[in-house]
DNA sequence: TCTGGGGTCCTAGGACCC
DNA sequence: TCTGGGGTCCTAGGACCC
């Protein structure tokens, strides 16, 4: 027998501060300094640099609410550059393929990674191989968390992000009972608001109580999910690391306004110009929908105009993705529950029961699907070369009272040569 | 007089994640 | 004055069937 240990290995990667990280590979002055960045319309801090952290200034709070604060310490700001975010993001991801295929890409800034073809005498030191990496091509900082489940490779992530050296393993420690004791219930992975309040209720504080309450009893008065994480707690494998990209199944597109919007054909400007959105998007991914959803809304946080939300689901006649169909789809939605005399902060548009588009000709296609389609694909095809929304329907708007605001955004595009980073390795 | 019950399918809404 | 956006999954309950 082998002296050599190959238990399972999962290790979750999570870019640290990872907006702020990605300001900050264009802007070498904002090192050290506090950074904040804004969710989109500058409404609320979504990402936040340690120096910010320090001043107190939490998560998801609105922009409004900690101004002075910022004000007040010279805090960076800027407006979310989502393109910039997501190549930086996929640079990383690329990286960290060259450890193994076998990925998972949780979300923006994390990744799930099977290194069970490691040793456990050497897991700790290749944690700490792919961090110097990833910091070194990428110019992006990580945490690594290593255990045995997706859910306790959470924990040791959690655990990471407070030391300094960044790699926690929980591979071969017997008892992790004294480790997870020190979790709090709400930080454990898949327990949030509502389950946090059931378990405090229950006597359950930490991470160690729920892994050794019976099986029986989460799964009776909560769900299975809620047993799967105890179950993983445990050590034993429940989720599965999902590491070819499955298709998606819905497609969202929904603004806040920039300004309130009072009319009727402000707000079909924005749907329009949503639904094209959203239906280049399920064209670029060679899907189909079947079924359309609007809503609109006014703010839950401004009632002295009255609160008003509603949404329409529309059964398309048959699945498309074609940006005429939908957008007349979504405008007779529109005309559904639009009610005068509401100030809305918010619209969206839901393509769902998404399908892979099969793209032969049935029965019913004609000559003029097929225009249809080529002007679809020079549509596509312009607006990628120069830039979203160059090409779209007339009704989409010109003015645009109600867009996003931006007011901090740090124009940083990756696509232009001349504003890559250059990365200082120290 | 006494009025079943079990199965399936679908949807809306809730809870969670980042 | 000003509070993000985009996903997934599960469950309860209704509709329908025999």
């Amino acid at each position: 027998m082998s002296s050599i240990q190959h238990t399972r290995k999962i290790a979750l990667i999570d870019c640290n501060s990872f907006y702020v990280s990605c300001e900050r590979l264009f802007n070498p002055k904002i090192r050290k300094k506090p950074v904040v960045v804004l969710s989109n319309n500058d409404g609320c801090i979504i990402s936040r640099s340690n120096e910010a952290k320090a001043l107190g200034i939490k998560m998801g709070e609105p922009y409004f609410k900690e101004k002075e604060v910022i004000i007040k310490n010279d805090v960076q700001v800027f407006s979310s550059n989502y393109s910039l975010y997501g190549d930086i993001s996929r640079r990383v991801m690329r990286t960290l393929k060259r450890f193994n295929s076998d990925i998972e890409v949780y979300s923006i800034d994390e990744a799930f990674l099977d290194l069970s073809n490691f040793s456990d005498n050497e897991i700790e030191n290749v944690g700490h191989e792919i961090r110097s990496i990833v910091l070194k091509w990428t110019g992006i900082p990580t945490s690594i968390g290593i255990a045995k489940t997706k859910t306790l490779s959470k924990v040791a992530n959690h655990i990471a992000k407070k030391k300094q050296s960044g790699v926690v393993s929980l591979i071969g420690i017997e008892n992790v009972d004294p480790i997870l004791e020190k979790v709090e219930i709400n930080d454990v992975w898949g327990v949030g608001k509502q389950l946090t309040k059931f378990y405090h209720q229950n006597g359950v504080y930490n991470a160690k109580q729920l892994k050794n309450k019976s099986n029986t009893w989460i799964k009776k008065s909560s769900n299975v999910l809620s047993s799967r994480t105890a179950m993983e707690l445990k050590g034993i494998p429940c989720i599965d690391l999902e590491t070819k990209s499955s298709k998606r199944k819905s497609c969202v597109v929904s603004r806040s306004f920039g300004q309130k919007v009072e009319k009727y054909q402000e707000l079909k400007e924005a749907i329009v110009g949503y639904a094209l959105n959203a239906s280049e998007k399920i064209r670029s991914e060679s899907l189909v929908a079947k079924s359309i959803t609007v809503f609109v809304r006014t703010s839950p946080f401004q009632n002295r105009y009255g609160f008003y939300s509603n949404s329409k689901t529309i059964d398309l006649p048959m699945t498309t993705n074609n940006s005429i169909e939908i957008v007349k789809a979504a405008l007779n939605a529109l005309e559904a529950i639009f009610k005068n005399g509401y100030r809305y902060q918010k619209a969206g548009i839901m393509l769902s029961h998404l399908s892979e588009s099969t793209n032969s000709k049935n029965l019913f296609s004609s000559e003029r699907d097929e225009k249809i389609n080529s002007l679809m694909k020079s549509i596509d095809n312009t607006n990628y070369r120069y830039g979203r929304s160059t090409l779209s329907l007339a009704s989409a708007g010109v003015h645009k009272r109600w867009s996003s605001r931006r007011q901090h955004y740090s124009k940083i595009d990756t696509a232009n040569f001349y504003s890559l980073p250059t990365i200082k390795t120290t």
